[in-house]
DNA sequence: TCGAACCTTCACACCCATGTCAAGGTCAAG
DNA sequence: CTTGACCTTGACATGGGTGTGAAGGTTCGA
């Protein structure tokens, strides 16, 4: 598949696929006349990186941790300390920042609700839920 | 408190503190010398600030739902459906990243656990638990 | 053969969160 | 009165993610 495809695929500009391999978040193979030749798993990769990206982990930690994410078991051979502190940090981070989102989430479902209370029948502007999901 | 406390308190430098309040984020009196006068429950906010910027939120949107965060039930009467609809996209959104955090999350954890298992005896770099809190 | 639609690289430009520095005012302690 | 720690505003700088445009190559269908 060539960037525009995937471009489509995602929904993420060829601007930005190009940045991401400069970042060395994905990489391409290259065709005889120079365009690049994406395999098919790298659709979801970029969908990873997007939810990455928009959570507020930059390209630098994002490059560090992607190899670890798809499955364990894999070549975990090398124990390298290092590799195992950086992951570490990332996970607490991680844990830090979805109890902020979920406080605050709750919060704004609360606000939500007193609004829906406070003036019933109005509100409700199509096909939304107001569940937890 | 002057800005200085507030900084101290908070870990968010001056420069920050004079941004957030550039970005309508908080507001601050003003002594009779020009000084900045910080009310205490300014730390709680300034608090809440970074953790939703460190989540990737934006101050603009901040702005938009720090109303909103503190308690329901107050000041609920005037239920502007677009008000409304911002703050259910931005439940959503959060709803969202939520889930994209705690899939990387756990994926790293279990990465975690796999290189633990492959080397037992070394790593475990002094007071750090393994477990998901 | 031509044009449209795609691709390449490179560069400039933007916004945002942040740092840093300069030039100056306030105030309390020595 | 001076010094040092604090405050003010304003400006310039930087890094990260992103858009856009130029100048040019490839491919394919009319």
């Amino acid at each position: 598949m060539r960037i525009g495809d995937l471009s489509h695929r995602t929904g993420v500009s060829p601007r930005m696929l190009r940045y991401y391999e400069e970042q060395g978040l994905i990489t391409a193979r290259r065709l005889d006349n120079g365009f690049r030749e994406y395999d098919d798993y790298l659709v979801d990769r970029v969908h990873k990186i997007r939810g990455l990206l928009d959570a507020g982990i930059p390209t630098r930690i994002i490059g560090n941790i992607l190899p670890c994410l798809h499955q364990a078991e894999i070549v975990v051979e090398d124990a390298d300390p290092q590799l195992r502190a950086m992951l570490v940090e990332q996970r607490d981070k991680m844990t830090e920042r979805i109890a902020v989102l979920e406080q605050n989430r709750d919060a704004l479902i609360r606000y939500i609700d007193a609004m829906d209370r406070a003036a019933p029948e109005s509100n409700r502007s199509s096909g939304e839920t107001t569940a937890v999901a």
